[in-house]
DNA sequence: CCCCAGTCCTGCGGGC
DNA sequence: TGCCCGCAGGACTGGG
């Protein structure tokens, strides 16, 4: 499940397409349903083909491939990848740019389920379309005073907080449960009612954890799903204290088992000992 | 406005 | 051994 540590790995790995001339866009017609995409396939090679990618960049969990005047938009969702040359099947592979450049053929974009999206976008309007109104601030650019007002404007519980995307963008579900953990905070505390200090401490513990995922590229599940560009998977998952850990022991004090809850239909993972309210 | 539930989509694992 | 069902959840939609 990519969150901001496995995109912002994915950026990564691909930016040997900066300088690359974009061929042609492809659509390799995957046997499943058909990729959600905007404007169709055809347009987008119309409008990108011969252009040059400028960049690559991320918005939260969104990657943007930059050329002059558009960029294409990636969002992968729950089981996207945005990879170099070779993907972990041919099966689900959704789109293809095939590209002019000595570094690397082709950048691939890989869905096992397909709940991902592509856009093309003006560049211009990439705040208006993107930002605006619809993302908070990056999780790993925001103010520890902007972190404390904006999630504490709202009676939701913590968790569910940290997940609404308006308000910071790049945590997910995974990574939420981590920092609450290493933070000592009950995921089901309304956000309003945390104090100065236990904001402190989480946005200190969101800093390090999604930094050392980085490090690690990212977190590769049992599912084995995500893989960074190259197809090698993560290692953070080795790190993880509290996720899909249910019924373990608490890595951390070792006296409880790790409780799965359900939070706006999502699975929270938390230890009643490390995170008393 | 605020918040929650339903939806999309495929692969996998548990139960029988 | 195989089939069926439920579950995984990011982000969008609709409704209370």
């Amino acid at each position: 499940m990519p969150e901001l540590p496995e995109v912002e790995t994915m950026c990564r790995g691909i930016s040997p397409v900066v300088g690359a001339t974009i061929k042609r866009v492809v659509d390799p017609n995957c046997a499943f349903r058909p990729l959600k995409i905007q404007p169709t396939i055809k347009t987008i090679h119309r409008q990108l083909h011969g252009r040059l990618i400028t960049g690559v960049s991320r918005i939260g969990k969104r990657v943007l491939i930059e050329t002059e005047p558009f960029a294409l938009v990636l969002q992968p969702k729950m089981t996207g990848l945005v990879a170099i040359d070779r993907a972990p099947d041919a099966a689900h592979v959704r789109l293809i740019l095939t590209l002019a450049s000595n570094k690397v053929n082709e950048l691939l974009y890989w869905d096992s389920r397909g709940l991902g999206t592509v856009a093309l976008i003006p560049k211009d309007d990439v705040q208006r379309q993107l930002v605006i109104g619809k993302l908070g601030p990056d999780a790993l650019a925001i103010t520890e005073s902007d972190f404390f007002e904006r999630l504490a404007s709202t009676h939701r519980p913590i968790k569910v907080a940290l997940l609404d995307q308006k308000i910071l963008a790049g945590v997910g579900n995974l990574y939420a449960s981590e920092m609450l953990h290493a933070a000592h905070i009950d995921p089901r505390t309304p956000a309003s009612k945390l104090n100065s200090n236990a904001y402190r401490r989480l946005f200190q513990q969101m800093l390090r954890i999604l930094l050392e995922a980085i490090e690690h590229e990212g977190s590769t599940l049992s599912d084995g799903t995500y893989r960074n560009a190259l197809s090698r998977e993560g290692s953070y998952q080795s790190k993880h204290l509290v996720y899909d850990r249910e019924d373990e022991n608490c890595r951390s004090c070792g006296k409880s088992a790790i409780v799965r809850i359900v939070q706006a239909q999502r699975s929270t993972f938390f230890c009643p000992t490390c995170q008393k309210r």
